[in-house]
DNA sequence: CTGTTAGCGCATTCAT
DNA sequence: ATGAATGCGCTAACAG
């Protein structure tokens, strides 16, 4: 009684199914099925339900309805970062792949921090998601066991040169650094230079720059000054680090860049230096950014297609519910864009 | 029975508290306690649960705890756009108030549509979440009344020009818009063009529009050609845009943009087109993005404080669950970059 | 087409 | 320091 009063009153206190139920004269499961977009319902009934749900404002609880379906309509995804823009980009290619299903993504960011990525994993699996969208291969023995023995849909994008727990979306890192390197060779240029960033954070970045090594190396070469920096990727520090590599070693004749962002902040050094691109000196950047295509002269970087990499890692889970016997690689590959910078 | 046997095979099956308890030979309390880190447990007992739980792989299940507690520690945010960069910076800044506690942040995206919005809000609501926080102050009545009615605490953020529904964090685009124009007459200029995107859907970048008209009106002058795109907010539109614009009225002395990313691209259509900045044209940007100060020459802009605008809001919630008498209002405030483009 | 009956997995009294 | 009982709000058989 006191209790029933109160639901009036308290704007706080939650209008439940039973509530309209009663009020509409139904039984619960009525409402539930209405709710719910069953169509085997008399569309008087229905019409005086929505009625009431209206009238009551009631919003149906979906943490009970997971808890009943075992369902709980979430997809995870885990990246390590918010501020370099490609995992935005992928997000919105995975928002995209969503569109229109009854899935949600929760998003949880583990700044390239491994231990922090178990955590993040151990706490998106609490939720019991229909799947789990992770960047990256590496992970933690621990993140792996779980994420293998979760049982649901796993796809780990960006990268495919290893063995995916269930699925892989991306392309190859070691690759896109080989025809980078084989690209550059071809011009014509001996006398390279790299600029990136993250270290030993950011593995795709490494894997890319092995894979230009290697290539280098093949030609008997091998970079002959680099410049690497901590924390995340920013323009200003492409700027700086280009400033600084040239003051170091002013006779190379290319430079490389772990990505566009810092091969940017490359060209404005350059033009502020009165240096000129490509004759003095070529760069080369990657990920084929928007700014890169804007620029007075377009960078020269290789492409790679992110939202696509979302939109494919959603529509490998979407596809079916249990793992496949073979595990899924989706190659979304890249392309080298000539540009006018190298 | 039978379902015993497939608790212990089926690998997707999921444990319960109730596995880890017979097991550890404890009731289902014990282990509960021990799971939300109670400490009126024996340490023995603590240890001997923790063995199992590790032993069967357990991991709580948040959808029963949160039905249980009817708590479900969930922080729902909504932007407009992931393709702007100062939505990801914002939700940096989210992330970064929300460390630590255990709150988690469910973000949804509206694309600048009051429609999806309303649709969104309602799927968020559903959740649960503890409070939400969501961009703009420009809802449908519905979007409004759902929020009203929800009892949560609700920040609005990005724009403080309004009363809000329970808070507000951000500054005032009107002011920042009146500012631009004071600041650009003060040094000289009077032919005004101005380069935009969203048209109408942006209502904060239209608010910074209509400040710099009212402050232009004041001294008797008006913006004498406007460019404004729909869709996104790019370099290469701000670069296409530019050159239009300055096609059709070769005479202005100042241009001034929707935001960095347009005056970005402004910038380089100026260097392509040998237009000297800001001899012959002037420009200013509106953000203080990273890229504005890596320029050959720093862009003069307005700076915001994205991160901070997210941290607060966080903190904001934080402080209580219940919604003050007096709503909240956080100016995180903007200063005029000097720059070297105007 | 609609109602009844049982849980989903956990947190929370209240005992002991 | 630990256990037993109750219910969070909803969905899923199963009846009718």
């Amino acid at each position: 009684m006191a209790k029933q009063r109160q639901r009036l009153t308290d704007r706080k206190s939650k209008v439940t199914v039973s509530d309209v139920a009663r009020m509409a004269e139904v039984s619960d499961s009525t409402v539930s099925r209405i709710m719910r977009g069953q169509d085997l319902v008399a569309e008087a009934t229905r019409e005086r339900v929505m009625a009431t749900v209206r009238a009551l404002g009631y919003v149906p609880n979906r943490i009970a309805g997971s808890l009943a379906s075992l369902d709980s309509r979430l997809v995870g995804v885990v990246i390590p970062s918010l501020s370099n823009i490609v995992f935005p980009e992928i997000l919105q290619g995975i928002n995209a792949g969503l569109e229109g299903t009854h899935r949600q993504s929760v998003i949880s960011v583990t700044d390239y921090d491994l231990d922090k990525e178990e955590v993040v994993v151990r706490n998106l699996l609490a939720w019991q998601p229909a799947a789990v969208l992770i960047a990256g291969s590496m992970h933690t023995e621990a993140t792996q066991r779980m994420l293998e023995n979760s049982g649901v849909r796993v796809v780990e994008f960006m990268e495919i040169d290893h063995k995916p727990i269930d699925a892989a979306v991306g392309f190859s890192h070691l690759s896109a650094g080989v025809a980078a390197a084989r690209h550059l060779l071809q011009r014509g240029y001996r006398r390279f230079g790299y600029v990136g960033y993250g270290g030993e954070k950011d593995r795709r970045a490494l894997m890319r720059y092995k894979g230009m090594r290697a290539c280098l190396a093949e030609a008997g070469l091998a970079f002959e000054a680099e410049s690497v920096s901590d924390g995340q990727t920013t323009v200003a520090k492409g700027r700086a680090q280009t400033a600084d590599i040239c003051a170091r070693a002013p006779d190379l004749d290319v430079l490389t860049f772990s990505n566009d962002d810092m091969a940017v902040g490359g060209l404005f050094h350059c033009m502020s230096a009165g240096i000129s691109v490509p004759n003095d000196l070529a760069l080369f950047g990657f990920n084929g950014l928007d700014i890169g295509r804007a620029l007075p002269q377009p960078l020269s970087t290789i492409r790679a297609n992110r939202f696509e990499i979302g939109k494919r890692a959603v529509e490998v889970v979407l596809a079916g519910e249990t793992r496949p016997e073979q595990s899924v690689i989706v190659d979304t590959g890249f392309e080298i864009f000539e540009g006018a910078t190298a």
